[in-house]
RNA sequence: GCCGGAGUAGCUCAGCUGGCAGAGCGCGUGUCUUGUAAACACGAGGUCACGGGUUCGAUCCCCGUCUCCGGCUCCA
């Protein structure tokens, strides 16, 4: 038989021949380096018989995929140590990952595994590796696996053959042993255990069987394997380098935030922190007047009932605070209040001020809105997950017919406010009806095709999220990606007739009639402490010069020299300069080695010499020595750089 | 909320099998008057997260609570 490879020469090989012998055919060292073979695109083992006029590929360590490959084989190996030290163990599923994989364990009654339990597992793994035991696929009758499964006492497997019969109607299942271990699995694996060069275990977790929170909670042992050690080192080089930039280390250690035990997940902005959020609230306030929008500002604590009438009660209630006058605390039949989780309903109430002409309309209310969602214990993070942010939150009220190209302009200031921000990929996604909502199919199903022609006609590609939008109406996310290649979703723009109908809003149309509008919910940044932190990570606390909340320090050489640093910092501050003086009587090496520490763009060194020629040394981090310039010519070069 | 880990000076961390609490940096004071990534000396700083228990005695062992870290679920 014939079959075609990749630059499309034809091989002659016996009927029958596999993928191993193929690799043979072509090569001896082929045949040592090939992992698996693909045959039209989809991967197999190297032993799986090959068919006439196939077109073929051979997998090796080069190949797309091939890592996935050889750390489904880890997952393997793992589970196979870990059955051997904690005997009894029910496994589930051990899949790769991106960076990795994991294999999720049931351990016996009684026994449970930390961290440093996970050097043990290695060490037995390597083991298995150092054997190079053979990868042996077989596959066997449903019902003969359901009851070898059955009798080993894998519960997790039986349930998985179930679903296999019951979803896809399968009679044979495969599995792959490897030294003394056997595996339900679809495959493929590489020939065997020694083609995993290098392997590492970094971590353990809870997770629910099948992702459920209301089954079993497994162990996950999270691990890593690569083709060679130095290939390791350098993944575990890049996680320190994503450590190192971790807002979290970063905002202390800059002075921009800080977190404490007496108020979990709201985080408290220090002064350079605080700089930091002006800076970008001004960017945002760029945006708003060149799209027309008006701002207000309404309060944090409403009545509950308006929260009933605007759905939050009923869709959003475990994530509210709510709160009453302590004179009022024992009486139940006085007011009570919400702190908002969202700016909403607010802007309804403003819409609701007075009539409106449709000649207002489209309506822009922007607010830079404060809000507070009790998050469940152990979802916080740092400045990325919290329970009190700044929304730069706005309400669009306008006619069907102008919502698209609201919904357009919307979509245009993000992608001009993220590429200001160095973010250059904005990704798409729209969602659809979630389970928990209101409003009618058919106002739904309207409101999700025009997000979609909206998204069409700017010729955007993007993604669906079934199920994922808010609980009034279909949405559009915008993600970014940052410098170490992590996306982030940022803005979004809903649709929402509902809220509209549930506040009884009405404009006065040319028809002298009352008309519901509609209502657009959009946030460019989404929260803007939170943007804050993702900023701090992509740009590892090294801010440009525009945005970093102290441009320069001005370094006195000796004492005698404060009074001109105080000076120039005088005459910086008159140019829009945000800088600092440090006054301490320290050498001019310390200084500079403190401003470089705290990622100060500029340094500017003020001793005799430049007392002389009436200005600074200048040293930048990002250029060097720069010579002396005056305040003017520093203020220049800084502006010029925003 | 769930699983695993952690909490010692402002920060980073050491502290053996239970026996009076330690370093570096930072901070304060003094000396030096500093020239492009760390001058020197001295000093102050602690309810060892909090509450209970075991013990002659607890930072250390046990229980509970809080917070943080890695995940799971959630993220409207």
């Amino acid at each position: 038989m014939t079959v075609t490879l990749p630059d499309g020469s034809p091989l002659e090989l016996e009927s029958g021949a596999t993928g191993a012998d193929a690799a043979a055919a072509i090569g001896p060292g082929l045949a040592k380096a090939a992992l698996a073979i693909r045959v039209g695109g989809e991967t197999r083992d190297l032993g799986a018989p090959l068919g006439d006029g196939e077109e073929i590929e051979i997998v090796t360590a080069k190949s797309d995929g091939a890592l996935d490959l050889i750390r489904h084989d880890a997952a393997h190996v793992m589970a196979t140590a870990v059955c051997e030290l904690y005997p009894g163990t029910r496994v589930s599923i051990g899949p790769p990952i991106d960076g990795g994989f994991y294999y999720d364990f049931e351990f016996p009654e009684g026994v449970t595994v930390s961290d440093a339990d996970l050097e043990a597992i290695e060490k037995r793994m390597a083991e298995h590796i150092a054997a190079d035991e053979e990868f042996e696929r077989t596959d066997i009758p449903v019902a003969e696996a359901l009851e070898r499964f059955r009798e080993e006492g894998q519960p997790y497997k039986v349930e998985l053959i179930e679903d296999l019969v019951a979803n896809e109607r399968v009679e044979t299942v495969s599995l792959y042993r490897n030294g003394p271990f056997t595996d339900l699995c679809r495959g493929p694996h590489a020939p065997s255990t020694g083609r995993i060069k290098a392997v590492k275990l970094n971590s353990l977790a809870g997770a629910y069987w099948r992702g459920d929170e209301t089954r079993q909670m497994l162990t996950r042992i999270y691990g890593t394997a690569f083709f060679s050690k130095q290939d390791l080192a350098e993944h575990i080089e890049r996680i320190e380098q994503a450590k190192a930039r971790d807002h979290r280390r970063l905002g202390p250690q800059l002075d921009l935030f800080m977190f404490r035990d007496e108020s979990p997940g709201m985080p408290f902005w220090l002064p350079q922190g605080t700089v930091l959020l002006d800076l970008i609230e001004a960017e945002v306030r760029k945006q708003l007047d060149k799209h027309g929008y008006v701002r207000v500002d309404t309060p944090q604590i409403l009545d509950e009932e308006l929260w009933h009438r605007s759905g939050h009660y009923d869709n959003y209630r475990e994530n509210m605070f709510f709160t009453q006058p302590a004179e009022r605390a024992r009486d139940e039949h006085a007011r009570r209040f919400a702190v908002r989780p969202m700016n909403c309903p607010g802007a309804c109430l403003v819409f609701d001020n007075g009539r409106h002409s449709y000649r207002e309309l489209p309506l822009r209310l922007a607010e830079f809105g404060r809000v507070s969602r009790y998050e469940r214990e152990g979802v916080l993070h740092g400045l990325l997950r919290v329970r009190a942010f700044t929304q730069d939150d706005a309400h669009v009220y306008c006619t069907r017919e102008q919502a698209p190209d609201e919904v357009i302009a919307i979509v245009e200031a993000i992608d001009e406010l993220y590429s200001r921000f160095g973010f250059d990929q904005v990704d798409v996604e729209l969602s659809t009806r979630p389970e928990k909502s209101i409003g009618s199919d058919e106002e739904w199903e309207e409101a999700e095709a025009m997000l979609r022609s909206a998204l069409e006609r700017l010729g955007r590609e993007y993604r669906v999220n079934p199920g994922d939008g808010a609980f009034y109406g279909p949405k559009i996310d915008f993600h970014v990606t940052d410098a170490l290649g992590r996306s982030w979703q940022l803005g979004t723009c809903q649709l929402d007739f509902f809220m509209p109908e549930r506040f009884d809003l009405t404009y006065q149309g040319a028809d002298n009639q009352d008309h519901r509008p509609l209502m657009i919910h959009r946030a460019l940044l989404g929260s803007m402490e939170r943007f804050a932190g993702i900023l701090i990570e992509h740009y590892g606390g090294r801010f440009p010069d525009w945005l970093a909340p102290t441009q320069a320090a001005i370094l006195p050489v000796a004492d005698r020299h404060a009074e001109a640093a105080e000076a120039m910092l005088a005459e910086l501050a008159a140019l829009g300069v945000r800088a600092r003086v440090d006054a301490r009587s320290e050498s001019v090496g310390k200084k500079i080695r403190d401003a470089e520490l705290s990622k100060v763009p500029y340094m500017l060194v003020v001793g005799d010499r430049e007392l002389d020629a009436g200005g600074a040394a200048v040293r930048s981090h990002e250029d060097g020595d720069l010579g002396v310039l005056d305040a003017g010519a520093i203020a220049a070069r800084l502006s010029s750089a925003g």
